[in-house]
DNA sequence: TCATACTTTTGATTGAAATCAAAAACACAA
DNA sequence: TTGTGTTTTTGATTTCAATCAAAAGTATGA
């Protein structure tokens, strides 16, 4: 929690009033590996900020097929922002990799900060522009690499999290199949 | 310009000053098709809200490629926007695809707006929870569907742009050469 | 009108990744 | 330790889109 309090004091200077009502609507709370934190069809009404752990939000297509649109791991926002922002019902599912401890956000309430604690937009618009950054890169990656290029560039950006994510989780990120992943492992390795 | 207002006006209550101060920091420009607004390389310190034409912005791979993260059309905002927020060189090159008008903001007084007139930043923060949504989805689509329904989607959501923009314009937005595009054409108008 | 440049279509072939299928490796609990 | 389930690897084949190449169609200005 304390790391969350750090994050916003880095960006904007917080009154002892609003850190307190952030305390007031955050909760804390540990899930299992496999857990489900929103369930695709239902109502999202929260958002996690991630204490320790990893989490992902995927979808699945028609053919049941899953497609990772996001991992989180410590100090990461998730949720499914698509539903949250759009106010309609989940798309994606979101789910622990591994156990986790997130500080779990009512939205209706954190929405409402804004309104008590003006100083809160600087710190939410500085995040989404981030956010909108890093989707545009993600984009123009998808379109101008190839595979085994978005595998490795994928490695640099999240150096640790090899060691408990899946080859499929990966692969459902990258837009490949897990056999490919392994196939394109297989080649680094000769190296 | 009055489009812009009344944008603004139906997220926010406006205020004279900041009306003015809108129309203080704001040029309108019309360019020619190909004209160039943003050159990849350099500093990025202009964002652009369209008032006719049609506009995009692309990268350039390693191989001479280009590939569109964005078209923008009447109402749409464009830039680079992973220069503009991360301060950094352009690595995107915008362009019109046909004849345009766009109001050109300075980026360093539009970001001084929300200092003067702090009434500002719920309207951008939609408007970047809205880009959010849209890229979100996006990167699943791309992950999910086949070129040809990525295709289909294209055209329900831009119905009118396909009389102005070129079939390789399109093509390097989908993800494919204009060939396959070519082909998927062709597969629709068989049925 | 023709000439030129640009854009789209079509054809033949190649290539990268998907699919189908099975084996191997690994993890973990009984 | 063995057994079961999960995950990864490997092999054979198919499929979709890329590439290379050329023709056809379209637009524009001299």
């Amino acid at each position: 929690m304390q790391n969350l309090i750090n994050k916003i004091k880095n960006s904007i200077s917080l009154s002892t009033e609003a850190e307190k009502y952030i305390y007031s609507i955050a909760e804390e709370k540990s899930f299992s590996k496999g857990e489900v934190l929103i369930r695709s069809g239902q109502t999202v009404n929260k958002t996690f900020f991630v204490i320790h752990g990893s989490l992902r939000s995927f979808c699945v297509d028609k053919e049941g097929k899953d497609h990772t649109l996001q991992f989180a791991i410590k100090d990461w926002w998730i949720s499914d922002f698509i539903a949250m922002y759009n106010h309609e019902p989940a798309s994606l599912t979101v789910e622990c990799i591994t156990d986790s401890t997130v500080i779990e956000f009512n939205a209706q309430k954190l929405a409402q900060i804004y309104l008590q604690f003006p100083e809160f937009e600087p710190f939410q618009r500085k995040t989404l522009e981030r956010h909108v950054v890093s989707l545009h890169k993600r984009i123009l990656n998808q379109l101008q690499l190839a595979a085994s290029e978005r595998y490795n560039l994928f490695l640099k950006q999240y150096p640790n999290i090899e060691q408990h994510v899946s080859n499929y989780h990966i692969a459902s990120y990258l837009g490949i199949t897990q056999q490919s992943l392994s196939r394109i492992r297989a080649e680094i390795a000769k190296k």
